[in-house]
DNA sequence: TATATCTTGTGAAATCATTCACAAGCTCGC
DNA sequence: GCGAGCTTGTGAATGATTTCACAAGATATA
């Protein structure tokens, strides 16, 4: 298969996000322009993306939106429930935890670590936070297949390298640090201070 | 000036991260390689990207770290303090606020509004939650220069609208929804599903 | 069936970003 | 002061992504 690149894929996940809501309005049918609109880039851009993986629609009419969904839902892989465990019981990470898109979106918190006494055996939603040291363990007894690190950046490294040991294959980073990773291991990095870094660049760059 | 790319930016924040740790070390001099190494690109890159704004290094020795450091920060705008304001003071809004690199790199949260008349008037770290209502005002008032925004998906348009109409400049959207900013108005966004997303991709398309 | 009108899928062209490769500048040791 | 050893800055080459542009398939209407 051919290298999709992060933008492509990017885009693919918005519209899936835009097929949804035209389900929900009860559209039958929608364009590779109407996509595009919504999604601030061009129709050519859309059928670029999709061509990727087949062609989905109908010359003259457009997608069967319900179609196009399930395609879409298939190619990134969310028509199923993904197991993912948070590290890091802090601040970013409880709110990240009870943030509702994620179960709703078929990705189910279902284990929950820190290092800090005090917050262990807590309970967040039904999940009990566990001790650090019981990690590596619960992530695989539990086949856990990705995990949230919203630890302190100093403790991010050993964090990851535990759990790539333990089998998982995508990780999700909110600690302000760039990380190693082995080939085969999927990482994306949230860095909110780069991102106003980037906003401060923009109003400053005139 | 010349267009500058996005991830050219980013990159450069990035380096300045690097360049602070190379500081703290003690370092006097750092060569392309070394940021290269740490940034996971490679030295022309850095070169290239140092390029855009001038050339700050010394063939055969590197770069004078606090010298480079400190022409980085004049270019991203971080040689100051930024007025911020939150929008939203719900689970992630809260921890955002109390997210302390903000503080430590020169982003000051200064005021918070949420529409919830339960959580207006409780205090965060010293500043007072707001009605919703006051928003414009005070965003004028208190010269907010850039918003945070973390309001349910439902209601982020209509936040964004009236924050550009209160004059701010640069916005940092958590709601997942593609949001119309004018021309002139910075505008990134934290989509924490579509990561989640890209994980799924990553994982599926083997 | 023929015509007018859409909209897709996709090579080709254009644009944008990264990597290469090397001349030129700087330092150090002798 | 000279040669050896680094490392920068940057055109040129390569690679990736986006946009263009249009043939071809589909529908609707008469």
């Amino acid at each position: 298969m051919k290298k999709i690149s992060d933008s492509a894929v990017r885009r693919l996940a918005l519209y899936q996000r835009f097929l949804q809501e035209a389900a929900d309005a009860g559209l039958d049918t929608i364009s590779s322009g109407d996509l595009a609109e919504r999604g601030g880039t061009t129709s050519a851009q859309v059928r670029k993306d999709l061509s990727l993986f087949g062609s989905f629609g109908k010359r003259g009419l457009g997608y069967e939106v319900q179609e196009l969904l399930r395609e879409i839902r298939e190619i990134l892989g969310v028509d199923r429930t993904w197991k993912v465990a948070l590290v890091g019981a802090g601040k970013i990470g409880s709110a990240l935890f009870s943030y509702r898109d994620f179960q709703k979106r078929g990705f189910r918190i279902s284990a929950a670590f820190d290092s800090d006494p005090a917050k262990v055996g807590s309970d967040m939603g039904g999940v009990t936070v566990r001790a650090d040291e019981e990690m590596d363990r619960r992530l695989r007894d539990e086949g856990i297949e990705m995990v949230i690190v919203a630890v302190p950046a100093e403790a991010a490294q050993a964090v990851v390298d535990r759990v790539v040991n333990a089998g998982v294959r995508a990780i999700l980073n909110f600690a302000p640090v760039r990380l190693r990773v082995p080939r085969g291991v999927a990482l994306r990095n949230v860095d909110l201070t780069l991102e106003l870094e980037g906003l401060s660049f923009a109003l400053t760059g005139r």
